[in-house]
DNA sequence: CCATTATATGTCCATATCGGAATATATCAA
DNA sequence: TTGATATATTCCGATATGGACATATAATGG
């Protein structure tokens, strides 16, 4: 076996940057591929084949407009990315019990501080 | 090009089933690589390399202890994936507009409901 | 019908994957 | 030293990627 499918899962579809930049374009509002295209700098082709792969996952969903292809982002499949994530973030907002980061935390608090930790 | 190396990116590294499962595992506290072995029935060379690649995108920290390799997790390199998601999440909170999930809602609420969505 | 615009698909290549099997390395024990 | 235990690395094969380029499909306007 190979690596898994982008179209697998979010988790794969999502690991790709460009990919990212198009859901991010989205966000803004549906767009036509041209719009991608222009916005992302990238061939005509790689955009459509992203966008494939976008569509197969869910994250994006396409409405036939004359001859465009308008896209709309449907984020719903990034949710359990989201949920999975939960478990960690206490992880990166609690500090660690390295010496010189714990000696840091110390430092900061005996400097008066104006909020507690998030 | 290729697909983007596995060890790119925390995104690209959490693509992998058995990597979020590995750290799944490590968030209850570090663990040497047999406890991860015995708990999550993999083959140990798997393992070993799984953890490669976690070690290199710093989502874990080994130390040695006697013959043993305790690795520990380090959930700081998730934080991009989480602050990426921000900007979709009320995405997914929200109601869409198109009209048979508007209906569909209106429906559900009718209804009384005894499960919300998923 | 033909040309043009908008988008999708197919072919090719270099690359890197995950997993399995075998083996290397390292530490401890007798 | 020899052996056992714990972990890492190497070699292999099947697979699928992202990008470049060419081409197919589809809709619109003469």
């Amino acid at each position: 076996m190979a690596r898994a499918a982008t179209t697998a899962d979010a988790f794969n579809a999502v690991a790709e940057p460009r990919r990212r930049q198009i859901l991010d374009v989205l966000v803004g509002g549906e767009r036509p591929v041209n719009d991608l295209v222009a916005q992302l700098g990238l061939a005509q082709p790689l955009v459509s084949k992203h966008l494939r792969v976008l569509r197969e996952v869910g994250l994006v969903d396409v409405r036939d407009e004359g001859r465009q292809r308008v896209y709309r982002l449907n984020a719903h499949p990034l949710k359990p990315i989201h949920d999975w994530l939960q478990n960690y973030e206490r992880s990166w907002a609690q500090r660690f019990d390295r010496l010189d980061v714990v000696l840091q935390e110390l430092e900061d608090q005996e400097k008066g501080d104006d909020g507690g930790d998030e």
